[in-house]
DNA sequence: TTGAGTGCAAACTATTTGCAACTGG
DNA sequence: CCAGTTGCAAATAGTTTGCACTCAA
């Protein structure tokens, strides 16, 4: 089903790039990144990697409402804070398992699987 | 600074076709549903009203990992429930206020003005 | 009358894809 | 060698925008 899977220096690169990254990158701030090291690397092939890294569950992307993909390598359970000034993503961690369960209680008629919760506000850098 | 604000069909006829949706339309969506009524509207339109009705507050966007917008009519403060096999997403009415305070204050060096909060699953047809 | 709103089409942006060349196993 | 991967460029898909025309106020 799956096709086999051979080692590319890119892939190991564009996975790096995002695990590394100080913020939550979008596929062209990948492409830069490693374009640094590989560079005649193609921006289909970032797209293409970051589709598959994602599908095998080593990184995940983060959809705001601009429509722009953001890749996030940090793949323990964490939520994010989105600031609406600079709209930089931080991510928190909590243990909310209690809590959602909570919620998810009062939900019928839908089988939960996961769930994602997003803060919307201001950094430190921006608030004041 | 806001630009005053006229009647017009279109619009009204875009308002009242997000509200009405038994799903979360997509612009598309909508645009189908009101060239019913003005045959000769255009997409454009749609978009232009769409983001103007977002702006205003009156309807709101959703945004899920396809990257395609999808608005929603209900203002009524609830959350997201999506459907992992048929896409469709519905509103859950929940009293999270106490649960999210109780995690906001878990959150540093943030200041949180709102949260968002989705569930991903199967809805009951797609269950099983 | 007049500027907000529209229709249309062209322009944009992010992302995907076809294909020949390249390469890891 | 051979299928997975790449670079490149062309193609999509969703959304935005410029412009002349229309219409609400």
């Amino acid at each position: 089903m799956t096709p086999p899977k051979r080692y590319s220096r890119q892939r190991e690169k564009i996975l790096e790039a995002v695990r590394t990254a100080t913020v939550h990158p979008t596929a062209e701030m990948v492409y830069e990144t490693v374009r640094e090291e590989i560079p005649n690397l193609s921006l289909g092939t970032v797209y293409r990697n970051l589709n598959l890294l994602t599908e095998e569950g080593k990184i995940s992307e983060v959809v705001l409402e601009d429509n722009i993909k953001r890749y996030d390598g940090n793949t323990d359970d964490h939520y994010h804070c989105i600031c609406e000034s600079c709209g930089r993503i931080f991510d928190v961690s909590l243990d909310a398992e209690p809590l959602v369960n909570e919620l998810a209680e009062q939900i019928r008629d839908f089988t939960i699987d996961s769930h994602k919760i997003e803060f919307y506000g201001h950094c430190e850098n921006c608030s004041e």
